[in-house]
DNA sequence: CTCATATATGTAAGCACTTACATTTTGTGT
DNA sequence: ACACAAAATGTAAGTGCTTACATATATGAG
């Protein structure tokens, strides 16, 4: 087996307490014993290991990610940042792919707290679910190690949430676009999760804001695969086909977004003039639509960035906000219309 | 704290190590006490310390999976299903994201190293440097624990490689091209990695087989940002602008070549009569395409579930091969024209 | 120069589990 | 009923580290 920490005492000639002291930075070591044993570990190649440290500590530096499905574009990115906000702050991440199913992500965190991880983040607003007792297991977690919501909302004791205020991200692109000139707005969703909700009740509000009325079928939920665009312009086809008149389209993601655009162009609509988009989440594929769509961008760096300070001084018992929201910023592109300045 | 091991054995009236023995699945253990211990095990929700269980067996049951960055759309992918089979084996997963420069790939290692897991998994080619000194870094590892390699050929002991037969499906790519009557072969690259001259050599065998001339102006080299668009349209602009003619374009990724379509729209070419376009990894890219790119699929699911197979073998001490080697396949979309039956 | 105090180092007892080895129980053939 | 092997269970010694407490050494005031 590989070197312990007796090896290094000896070799250096002090206790194992000094050398244990060395790693762990503790004071009270004369400057020239740590230099020397730091040398000794470094001539030896020595890594301290981790397991015996963790018996001692109960704690491994590790975080849990849960996350619905990695390689979705968006969670893809979230789980990037979060990586790397943990690792500037010395904490490793166990990552762990539970799909959409409640049952697997109850699984999947007792897992993580079986592995006695330090901490646990829930990604995406997927894990909040509609019956509450399918949230139970939060709640059960939290009582045990914190639990950082990202991009979802939640109160319980031990439950921080960072997320986006995608209700006033989905009021403003409603305005912006009902300002440009685009009043008969067809909104497209995929998911009733709660950041779902909240986006078409932001959708509603600005239309409302706006004076315009609000129709039941200028609501419509695209339940098919989220990766496959050709149904979605299929989709959208037929809601065209089927008599809906919209000059517009706000999409709750830049896959519908996209799709859309490529409806357009399908039916030979000139874009922005006689459909203008607005995608949302400021993805790749925002910029991979021809001409680039216009998107929310709901700050998921930031947002990531948040969290992850917030966590760190919630395992430092340092006090840190329970929830901490952005706003979202519309970029736009050349899917909509800078309305006019006189209207 | 949690329970131990101590309390269960006095609740169950047996002794630790029965307890253990019931734990590990230990046989000679009657199915009486057994029964009796899953009992107390369950009515007091126990769960074992990892830690004091890592320090016993030294493993923890995780794989360390390094990735450059995890939100590119391919290695996203990559990541998602290594992650899902190796927790269909039981093993848990850290995820490190190393980015780009071979110093932090090395201390990534080191870092996966210092926590004991029982294997690596090196996800992309781009682990694979030029200068033989730089890849010291997986021999070394090597010699710890079993290192895999995916997308990248490696010969070392105790490093096993699955790879896409890359050369193989540029060569195929590339001739289909020829055979539907676009001889003017375009070839964009964004990478210098293992893979990416597996890739190239296949496009100027490709060339060569067809009896065509290879160009070295016809091999461009993008070097600007992955996700940037706008950039590679720019970039193939200027190649046309600089008076290069082609009527074909194949990528060596369907960000290229989307950003090909993107072109050929704005110069007013028709695709694929104009302007043929291959790009490869089949990915959501190719999907987002107008008309959708035709892209070679390299096969990552199966890439990456043999991947952890062959590792698993690995841990077991079973044999396993050193290398699996996978053909791509061409998926012909909008993007190209089929071959004419008689040519 | 002494004694009190601060600083540096050492000793030894955990931490929760695994497992070789010892011991007890059970089962089988005679 | 007895001897003997096989099966079941228990005992105790690791596993590599942290840390409270004990001890030794250095520092400084009087």
């Amino acid at each position: 087996m590989s070197l312990t920490i007796y090896d290094i005492s000896e070799k250096a000639g002090v206790s194992i307490a000094t050398v244990s002291r060395v790693l762990n930075n503790s004071n009270n070591v004369s400057e020239k014993t740590r230099q020397k044993v730091l040398d000794v570990m470094e001539a030896n190649g020595y890594t301290p290991n981790v397991f015996a440290r963790g018996l001692g500590l109960d704690t491994m530096k590790t975080i849990g990610i849960l996350c619905a499905d990695s390689s979705d574009l968006y969670l893809a990115k979230a789980v990037y940042y979060l990586e790397r906000f943990l690792r500037q702050n010395s904490y490793d991440t166990i990552l762990c792919c539970t799909g959409y199913e409640p049952e697997y992500k109850k699984k999947s965190m007792e897992l993580l707290l079986s592995k006695r991880v330090d901490g646990v983040i829930l990604c995406g607003s997927n894990f909040l679910h509609e019956i509450d007792e399918d949230n139970e297991y939060i709640r059960q977690a939290a009582k045990q190690l914190p639990v950082m919501m990202l991009n979802a909302d939640f109160d319980y004791e031990n439950v921080y949430s960072c997320f986006c205020d995608d209700h006033r991200s989905m009021v403003n692109a409603t305005r912006t676009m009902v300002a440009s000139g685009h009043k008969d707005i067809l909104y497209l969703y995929n998911s009733d999760t709660a950041s779902g909700k909240r986006k078409l009740s932001g959708v509603i509000a600005g239309l409302e804001m706006a004076g315009l009325p609000v129709h039941a079928e200028y609501q419509q939920f695209y339940g098919g695969s989220h990766e496959n665009i050709d149904e979605m312009v299929a989709f959208i086809q037929e809601l065209a086909d089927g008599g809906l008149t919209f000059n517009g389209i706000i999409a709750a993601d830049d896959a519908l977004g996209l799709a859309a655009v490529k409806y357009a162009r399908s039916a030979g609509l000139c874009i922005p003039k006689d459909l203008a988009v607005i995608g949302y989440n400021n993805s790749l594929l925002a910029k991979c639509c021809d001409p680039e769509l216009s998107s929310v961008d709901n700050q998921l760096e930031n947002l990531c960035q948040t969290l992850i300070h917030n966590l760190i001084q919630v395992l430092n018992d340092e006090t840190t906000p329970q929830k901490s929201i952005f706003n979202g910023e519309l970029i736009e592109r050349g899917t909509t219309l800078s309305p006019k300045a006189d209207s």
